[in-house]
RNA sequence: GGUGCCAUAGCUCAGUUGGUAGAGCAACGGACUGAAAAUCCGUGUGUCCCUAGUUCGAUUCUUGGUGGCACCA
């Protein structure tokens, strides 16, 4: 296969704060070509500010897909981002060699690079009914329920992760037959090239960004955006850094400063945990986000 | 200036009837293929302010400092 034929999709990633919006607009720019954003809470039009989308103007420049896209009214989840964004790659090499995916969203991000296992949508409803049922019974009956209807990927799964037992007995449920046997565990090949680049920088520096975006928001009204939401916090895309701890507050259990500081610090944790995700992937090429001559020099060789 | 109280983890504090010490938060690490900014798991990181005593042994008791707080002048 000669690979200099494929297109490439250059996937620019890191935690959140370091600075990837900045530079992918400069990279796109460098290419002429457009942005595919890999963050699964930019997706909904409801919740902009406390998710820092790119400003009005950045997304006038450049061509933004999947951004402020759907409503989180709707279902989504990381299986149909795969089938959405290859589709959309498609069109997209047609007519750029290069695109450009940029964001923070690691399981999101590893669809579009590796696949998701072919399996069935669940029906929501199963998905309340086995939820109530964690919550009536305790996990210990839905642990013995897997048991008997899928034994071996109950050696496999972390048994104390309610929300992983409740997925394989949905997958058992609307199929038939046992979740283990319907994952793949192959990485499903791609008809274009990937190369990944990953942002870091300092902790100290990180943090004091993550920060001091948190000020800005609230400067920005994340407060009112929160509270248009606050009827609808049950859904699970409300369940999100920035958000919760605002309804926290306006349920009465803490003060705005109180909300403020944890946001902050689940935001600095958020960013913990994408480093850790990312750190155990080989193909990430590091970089300072300063080093822009470096990366393009990376990119264009 | 006088009197009293305090000084222990990054922060707020607990504790040791004298045998070198924990909680919460923060921090740090890990798992993770259909909720993923979700969900789950693990880790104490310390000149117990300094000094000199008493003692087999002092973070703990005593002396003298230093810093902070309160009250009185």
């Amino acid at each position: 296969m000669n690979n200099t034929t494929r297109p490439t999709l250059l996937i620019l990633l890191g935690p959140t704060g370091v600075g990837k919006t900045a530079l992918s607009i400069k990279i796109a720019n460098h290419f002429q070509t457009e942005i595919i954003s890999c963050d699964s809470r930019q997706l909904f039009k409801e919740m902009q500010i406390g998710t820092a989308v790119p400003e009005d103007e950045m997304l006038k420049q450049i061509p933004h897909h999947f951004i402020q896209s759907n409503s989180i009214f709707g279902n989504y989840n990381a299986a149909r981002f795969e089938t959405e964004v290859l589709e959309r790659l498609e069109k997209l090499f047609a007519v750029h060699p290069v695109v450009l995916m940029t964001g923070g969203s690691m399981l999101y991000i590893d669809v579009v690079c590796k696949g998701i296992d072919d399996l069935p949508d669940v029906d929501p409803e199963l998905r309340a009914t086995l939820m109530e049922r964690m919550k009536e019974e305790g996990i210990e009956r839905l642990r013995a329920e897997l048991k008997l209807l899928d034994p071996v990927y109950y050696h496999e799964v972390d048994l104390r992760n309610p929300v992983r037992i409740v997925h394989a007995l949905e997958i058992c449920y609307t199929t038939g037959k046992p979740f283990s046997s319907q994952r793949t565990k192959t990485a499903k090949q791609r008809a274009f090239n990937i190369l990944k680049i990953g942002l870091n920088r300092d902790r100290t520096e990180l943090y004091n960004r993550i920060n001091s975006r948190v000020d800005e928001m609230m400067a920005a009204g994340l407060v009112e955006e929160a509270r248009s939401l606050y009827p609808y916090r049950e859904l699970n895309t409300l369940n999100t850094v920035g958000y919760r701890e605002l309804f926290d507050y306006f349920d009465g259990n803490c003060s705005l400063e109180e909300a403020i500081e944890k946001i902050k610090a689940n935001s600095r944790k958020y960013a913990r945990k994408q480093l850790t995700w990312f750190r155990k992937d080989p193909d990430i090429h590091w970089f300072h986000p300063d080093q822009e001559a470096e990366i393009l020099h990376l990119i264009t060789n």
